[in-house]
DNA sequence: TTTCCTTTTGAAACCGGTTTTAATGCTTCA
DNA sequence: TGAAGCATTAAAACCGGTTTCAAAAGGAAA
């Protein structure tokens, strides 16, 4: 591999001009800067970045860590859609990414791993636990930081959909289509954003004077067996016709316990859910679901961090707040021309 | 930050001698080790990756890229297991990762960031298109390579599945359960596992004595959409009562497809398909398809270019096909207590 | 032509490690 | 007691860049 001092040599100057010319300094007369230019052209040399690193103390890579608290999260569109936006981010920005998957059996271990490594120039974190010790660490380690979801910390940047209005927004929802029994099925009480939209759950049954009775609230963790099995729990217990859940994943699996029960949606039970990730409109039925823009704020969040990292202000936190978006669909609406199953053959005799 | 200047100091020695520790070099006394070492364990005392780098031209760093011909197909599970799986065996090995998704849109881009990148020690290539110019350049560069999906160089490792032989099970399945008029849909012509896909499907037409019908074969793209675009296709054309369709994204769109006809599935038409992804299984009705290990094929991938590294030998390739298996559910064989759909409702008139 | 100032360039130091080479100290043995 | 041999350690060179500092070159003014 060809280095400055080659280059040098071939250009007849010192390698202290060729890295004048390699970072654009405007010290270097146009002469000069043609020669040393033509042949580094020539050899397509390219600096080699970790000596470069060595010097500067910059890498130009972005650390992501989705805590994969369920193993399952992960085929949960959610993160795909998220690392798309930030690796995009990435790229234009001639950033490239180091991606960390939490599996619980090695959390210990990844994390060490994490804080360890100096290879880092900022770190991105998703949806981490409450008190997450990855998180204080890194902060104690002062590595720049950006949390997708909130956090309680003010100190730290982070990117987070209003989760707490957008449930209000779905409760309203729920209320303006005369549905006054209202359950809803929480995401892990560990994420901000599960007990957020719980919150704003609450909110919209008080804004709209209704009762918060504890039986309706049934505790989920984002998956779609989660959404199965606590909406089972929910039929057996209780009687309600709107149902909150807290992501479109675990909305399939309601959806799925509703049917076996036999009962109609959106007639005997509307649902709203949370994320409208793509599979939600192709649903059978499509999802009536609070929109939040996960590859935005991925883009965001990555775009925050490498402007942090530019202006070299790491120390004043951002903290951004997306607004979120009611989808309206089948679950609530059914539409003029809707067909749920009607067209798929019933079974005859076994 | 500390650095083995102020460690050496610290404990009173030259830093070749931390060194020496900390490469656990035989060549010190053991007073002076321990002594060192309590310095260094004291002060919580990491090197410093970069430097290290620069001299041993070492980064335990790998790569993975990931090309998003479509860009949905992130979001396809495969990918997220694919990730798993490579991701842990990094980890136990310490070695980090570094990802790239190559949006179409900046495929140029990011393959020259991949290529001019000098941070990683080897890459891994997750289903690239045949001729794919990035391996090109990564062969040229010798880069240490393990590409996911089989490929034609001799010289480069790879994983795979055994793709062809896995078609021809899922046509000898379809046989056997009495079907004789097999329609096709094809993954990408682009990638070997969609072309492998299609030739052992005609391997087991041939095996079969069954004719091979252009009018039977249709040409998707593993996505969703193109499995419910291309069976409409299929079932406007011609009849059949069988269906292989290269992957369990594409056989959902099928479904939606067939039932939207009318058909049922699998008396008049009986579906296999392929990669056994997670929710095949939890589908209204249940995949058949033929399983391949997609994250064993990750830590497999992973831990042969990490094998390859250590042992200094990045010359000869390593070929490894693995097993696929058939699993048989209900797109085939309706199970005694089978309830496809049976007990969800059907709609009432508008 | 000389002087002074501004550009431009090269030499040297540095980043934080590893590795080679040379020096030191300690044993061992004649 | 002195020389040889070995284990241990320090000094120095190196990895491939950037940056500081000083020197050289060039140009303008006197």
């Amino acid at each position: 591999m060809t280095t400055i001092n080659e280059i040098a040599k071939l250009a007849g100057v010192s390698r202290s001009t060729v890295s004048r010319v390699l970072n654009h300094d405007k010290n270097v007369s146009d002469r000069t800067r043609t020669k040393v230019q033509a042949v580094i052209d020539e050899q397509g040399y390219q600096p080699n970045p970790v000596a470069r690193s060595l010097t500067s103390g910059r890498t130009r890579v972005l650390g992501l860590v989705i805590p994969m608290v369920v193993s399952s999260l992960f085929r949960d569109p959610f993160f795909s859609l998220l690392a798309q936006g930030i690796s995009t981010v990435c790229t234009l920005n001639n950033y490239t990414l180091m991606l960390w998957l939490m599996e619980p059996n090695y959390e210990k271990r990844t994390s060490d791993n994490i804080l360890n490594n100096r290879l880092i120039d900022g770190i991105i974190v998703a949806s981490s636990k409450i008190g997450d010790p990855l998180i204080e660490g890194l902060i104690t380690r002062k590595v720049p930081l950006v949390q997708i979801g909130r956090n309680d910390c003010p100190d730290v940047s982070s990117v987070d959909a209003d989760n707490i209005h957008g449930s209000v927004m779905a409760v309203r929802h729920l209320v303006s289509i005369g549905k006054n029994q209202l359950a809803t099925i929480t995401g892990q009480m560990e994420l901000y954003s599960g007990r957020d939209r719980l919150t704003g759950f609450k909110h919209g049954l008080q804004e709209n004077n209704l009762p918060i009775c504890d039986e309706r609230i049934a505790f989920g963790n984002f998956t779609e067996e989660s959404g199965y099995t606590q909406t089972k729990l929910l039929l057996s217990k209780t009687a309600f016709d709107g149902l909150y859940i807290a992501s479109d994943m675990m909305a399939f699996g309601a959806i799925r316990a509703i049917y076996e029960a036999g009962l109609r949606i959106p007639e005997d039970i509307a649902i709203v859910s949370f994320d409208d990730i793509p599979p939600a409109e192709r649903h059978q039925p499509p999802l009536t679901t609070i929109r939040q823009p996960i590859r935005r704020m991925g883009s965001i969040a990555a775009q925050t961090l490498i402007d942090q990292l530019e202006t070299d202000d790491t120390a004043t936190p951002r903290r951004i707040i997306l607004q979120t978006e009611l989808k309206i669909r089948e679950t609530t609406i059914r539409s003029e021309f809707s067909n749920h199953y009607s067209q798929m053959p019933v079974r005859s005799t076994p």
